[in-house]
DNA sequence: GAAAAGTAGTTGCAATTGAAACTATTCGAC
DNA sequence: GTCGAATAGTTTCAATTGCAACTACTTTTC
C-alpha cells in the first residue's frame, strides 16, 4: 500500500534527491552495470573490472598493469587483481619487459580473444539498445554532455 | 615517460571503452560521487548512504524504512545499517507505528536537520558548479536524457 | 658510484557491500 | 479463528574494495 506523502517545504535551499544530477547520476550508472556484470557474469565469468582489463588489452595488447589502470581508470590494486584472475583463467599471457625488470607486458591469449569477440557484441547491443530511445541529434548531445561534464568533474575533484 | 600506442583494429564489432556510454557514466558517477563523499565525510562526518536518508527525511518526514528505500534507491539493509548509525549519532529519531508494530517511522532530529541546512547548500554548489559550463538548453536536454535513458535501463534490467 | 627518491606490482588488513537467513508481525484465504 | 504467505527490519557471513605497507627494481642526485 504506498502511500502518497505530502512533500514539506525543505527548509534549506531547495534540494530535492531526485532532480539532483549526482544523485540521478550514480542511481542511473548503478542500474546500467548491474545489468551489464549480470550478463558478463552469467555468459563469461567476468567481473567489470576483468571485462575493462580485456578491452583494454583487445585494442592496445602489450601494455603493463600502471598502463591498463590509466587506460581503464582503474586503480593498480584492481589492476593487479584482475589480471591475476585473468591469468589464472589462462585469458591473459604475461611477459617480462626486458629493460625494465619491474615491470611486465600484458596480451590476450587466443581464449581472451576469444572471449573478447564474443561479449564485444553483447556489450554494444545493450548500449544500442539502452540508447535506442534517442535522437541521432540527443545521442550527439549525449556524448558532448558526458565530456564536458567529465572534464568539470576531473578538475573540481 | 608516457608512450602512445596505436590502436590495432579490435577484431569483434568496433568496441572502444572510452567511448562506451556504460563504462563513461561510471567513470563520470565515480568522479562525481567521490568528490561529493570527501566533502560530506570531511564536513559532517557522513557517507553517501545517511546522506541520503536525511535528505529524503528532510523533505518526507515519517517515512519507514522501506519508503526511505524506495526513495533513495537503495536496498532496505543499507537503509538499516545507515539509520543505525545517524540514530547513533542523534540525527534521527524513531518511533513504533501504532497501528503495525514491525514498521517503525523515521524523523530529522534538530540535529538532523541543522546537518540538512548546512549540507544542503554545498551539495547545490557543488551541482551549479558541475553544470556550470553547460547552456540553460543544454541543462534541459541532459534532465531529458538523464530520465530517457534511466527508464530505458530500468526496462532492459 | 653510493644514497635517496621514485616506480611497478603485490600483499595484508580493515571497512564496505550484498545476499540469504532470520525474527517478529500482519495479511489473506478458507 | 487458523494456517500459510507476505512484509518490516535486522543479523550473519562471504565477497569486494581501498589503503598502506611492502619488495624489487630503476632513476636521480651529489
Amino acid at each position: 500500500m504506498k502511500k502518497s506523502k505530502t512533500p514539506t517545504a525543505a527548509p534549506a535551499s531547495r534540494l530535492h534527491l531526485d532532480r539532483f544530477i549526482p544523485y540521478r547520476l550514480s542511481v542511473l550508472s548503478n542500474t546500467v552495470s548491474m545489468s551489464l556484470a549480470r550478463a558478463y557474469e552469467r555468459e563469461f565469468d567476468l567481473s567489470i573490472p576483468e571485462w575493462r582489463v580485456v578491452a583494454v588489452l583487445a585494442r592496445y595488447p602489450d601494455l603493463s598493469a600502471v598502463d591498463v589502470a590509466e587506460r581503464t581508470a582503474m586503480d593498480k590494486v584492481a589492476v593487479s587483481r584482475a589480471v591475476q584472475s585473468l591469468l589464472a583463467a589462462k585469458r591473459l599471457v604475461r611477459r617480462n619487459d626486458r629493460h625494465d625488470r619491474r615491470r611486465s607486458v600484458l596480451r590476450l591469449s587466443a581464449s581472451g580473444r576469444s572471449v573478447y569477440t564474443r561479449i564485444a557484441p553483447l556489450a554494444l547491443a545493450y548500449e544500442k539498445d539502452l540508447l535506442s530511445q534517442l535522437s541521432a541529434a540527443d545521442r550527439r548531445t549525449l556524448d558532448r554532455l558526458m565530456t564536458l561534464l567529465f572534464k568539470r568533474a576531473r578538475l573540481i575533484m
